[in-house]
RNA sequence: GGGCUGGUAGCUCAACUUGGAUAGAGCAGCAGCAUCCUAAGCUGAAGGUUGUGGGUUCAAAUCCCAUCCAGCCCGCCA
């Protein structure tokens, strides 16, 4: 907001577009204006125009002095007017900080999560969880409506796999005992037979073709793997806070995959080729598949059904596809035939995100490679009560907080790296609690919320109706800065679908808050109106921390 | 063979979309901070040929080309 101001000075000295910058300092100034392309109009060196025009501009209100550093025009905020500014805004706006209207009447539907039944929620499943989830939350913050699609993997050949194993090695005792790990080592030993034995893949096939045309004993087995499963993710998706508006998964779109096929079919673009219906498309060498020479749906069918229905009938605008890298073609392939449908691509994302990877490679279901989410859930919240007990002796309510701490470390540790890479899985790294860590972000809240707290009792409360020039010191002019520019740290998170935007600006405010908090006592302050002014900082960067640790998914506990 | 990612400090990463000032953090290791609002914290020193070679530019970690390395996709799997 403020940068508005400076640029509009600039524009009456300056031809064309106008641009600023961040000076990598914080002491070099708040806005940088780097005057190099200056040099053929004005035929003079950059660090003369630059000098020329500290000189000669007109101030506009907030800007407190305009100096010139090299070839830079660089503008100092007024500290105290700016923190006016803003804290206020904080103190009236709370949750709502950061938010705006933008996305007003838009649906916005976001596929996440998916995990497959018959097989444990992984690290995959996470990533697509955490990441989705926190999309939403940055999507809603700006106006939009977001529908969350949990689109169950629970259809297609692999559980004609699993119906095979079961009844050719399997027993009813031992899939009651530990459902998902015994049906795991029932795939697991599939595709270990099917090494040696390539003709069990026609088995699986076979079985998938029977669970398509309803035959009993297929359907059951099926519906039986599917409820163990629903009842293992429930519980994972409760200790993380996650909800969903639709289950609907890939066995709901095989019911209308002959209607989209149809649709297609209209569009005159499909062949048969070897008694398989398949698209081919422009610009990829593999044709997209519609139908097996079996007759039986194909994954690209299913979700060309999915997409159309959400398009069609949920009347989506956007639709959004929060789905591990390894699947990037099928979707520029997906997205490439809804365009030949009328539905523009832009309006398909795939939000990609790289693999978990252990020092043996890829996490892998079939190889038996998994690392179960309830496990590392388990020791994440287990080590956090460890250190409540530690620090915190105490504290009442330890098991909510433990609970909290513990999965806002797997998800904060998440979103602190940009998505598009892959992970080193290091279940160390995951469970440490200090450094750039979620839990560093959610002490540092609890920190402010107990000053808060204490003060009181000193009958003193936040209030914007307080003498912010008294904040003079850099720690607080520093926290103040970085409190201003949360809005378009959000808004420049959601640009790119990329959470961890949000994720690095939050580590940067908790940092500047703790070099406030050492530098500058609030409680202990005797300059009455300067412990007042602090106070309303500490409320107002509290506010800041609570509402992007939200965006991530995080909750932000008063005590820890 | 075709395609998609990535390669930055001992380790894990940020900055790359939109080129700009001295390439920033954390971890590990080193030296410190406790009569004082939560030490899950803070301070300091140390740590770099941004894989390599070219090109574009006043200016390249960032854009372009080539090349090497790593991961992934190209299955009547999902």
């Amino acid at each position: 907001m403020f940068e508005q101001d400076i640029i509009q000075i600039l524009e009456k000295s300056v031809k064309g577009e106008v641009k600023l910058e961040v000076p990598p300092d914080p002491k070099l100034g708040d806005f940088a204006f780097p005057c190099f392309s200056l040099a053929k109009d004005f035929k003079k060196s950059p660090v003369q125009i630059a000098q020329d025009l500290a000189k000669s501009l007109h101030k506009p209100e907030v800007v407190d002095r305009i100096t010139a550093t090299g070839p830079y025009v660089n503008f100092f905020l007024h500290p105290g007017k700016v923190a006016k500014n803003i804290i206020s805004e904080v103190l009236k706006e709370k949750k709502r900080f950061g938010s705006k209207d933008e996305g007003k009447g838009k649906l916005v539907a976001i596929d996440y999560s998916h995990p497959n039944i018959g097989k444990p929620f992984h690290f995959g499943h996470l990533r697509s969880t955490i990441i989705g989830e926190s999309i939403a939350r940055m999507l809603e913050c700006r106006g939009f409506k977001v529908a969350r699609l949990n689109y169950l993997g629970d259809w297609g050949t692999q559980f004609g796999a699993m119906i095979y194993a079961f009844l050719t090695w399997g027993n009813h005792k031992d899939l009651d005992k530990e459902p998902i790990k015994y049906l795991v080592s029932l795939y697991v030993k599939f595709h270990a037979e099917a090494e040696k034995d390539p003709a069990l893949q026609d088995k699986a096939r076979e079985w998938f073709v029977k669970l398509e045309k309803g035959d009993t004993q297929a359907v059951e087995l099926w519906g039986l793997f599917k409820s163990h499963s629903i009842v293992e993710f429930k519980r994972i998706y409760e200790v993380m806070g996650a909800k969903f508006d639709s289950y609907s998964g890939e066995a709901d779109s095989a019911r209308q995959v002959e209607e989209a096929i149809e649709h297609v079919r209209k569009k005159g673009v499909t062949e048969l080729h070897e008694g398989a219906l398949i698209v081919r498309l422009q610009g990829f060498e593999a044709p997209l598949m519609l139908r097996k020479s079996n007759e039986s749906s194909t994954y690209a069918s299913r979700d060309i059904a999915a997409l159309l229905f959400r398009v069609h009938e949920l009347h989506a605008d956007k639709v959004l596809y929060v789905v591990g890298h390894e699947q990037a073609q099928h979707f520029q392939q997906l997205f490439a035939l809804m365009d030949i449908l009328g539905h523009p691509k832009e309006n398909f994302m795939h939000v990609s995100f790289g693999l978990y990877m252990t020092a043996e490679g890829k996490l892998s279901t079939r190889k038996g490679r998994i690392v179960l989410m309830e496990d590392v859930l388990k020791d994440a919240i287990s080590l956090a009560l460890k250190t409540i007990q530690e620090k915190n002796p105490d504290l009442r309510n330890k098991d909510e907080v433990a609970r909290s701490v513990g999965v806002g470390a797997i998800v904060f540790g998440d979103l602190l790296n940009d998505r598009v890479k892959d992970v080193q899985f290091d279940l160390k790294r995951i469970l440490s609690f200090e450094g750039d860590t979620g839990p560093y972000l959610m002490y540092t809240h609890a920190r402010a919320a107990s000053i808060v707290e204490k003060a009181k009792k000193q009958k003193l409360k936040p209030s914007a109706d307080v003498d912010f020039l008294t904040l003079k010191h850099v720690t607080e002019d520093r926290v103040v800065k970085l409190l201003a520019h949360f809005p378009d740290r959000v808004g420049d998170a959601l640009q790119q679908f990329k959470p961890h935007v949000l994720a690095q600006y939050l580590i940067e405010l908790g940092r500047a808050f703790n070099e406030f908090y050492h530098a500058c006592p609030c409680l202990q302050e005797e300059n009455e109106e300067l412990k007042k002014a602090r106070l309303t900082l500490i409320e107002a960067a509290r506010q800041v921390l609570e509402n992007g640790l939200y965006l991530l998914g995080i909750s932000a506990p008063m005590e820890m």
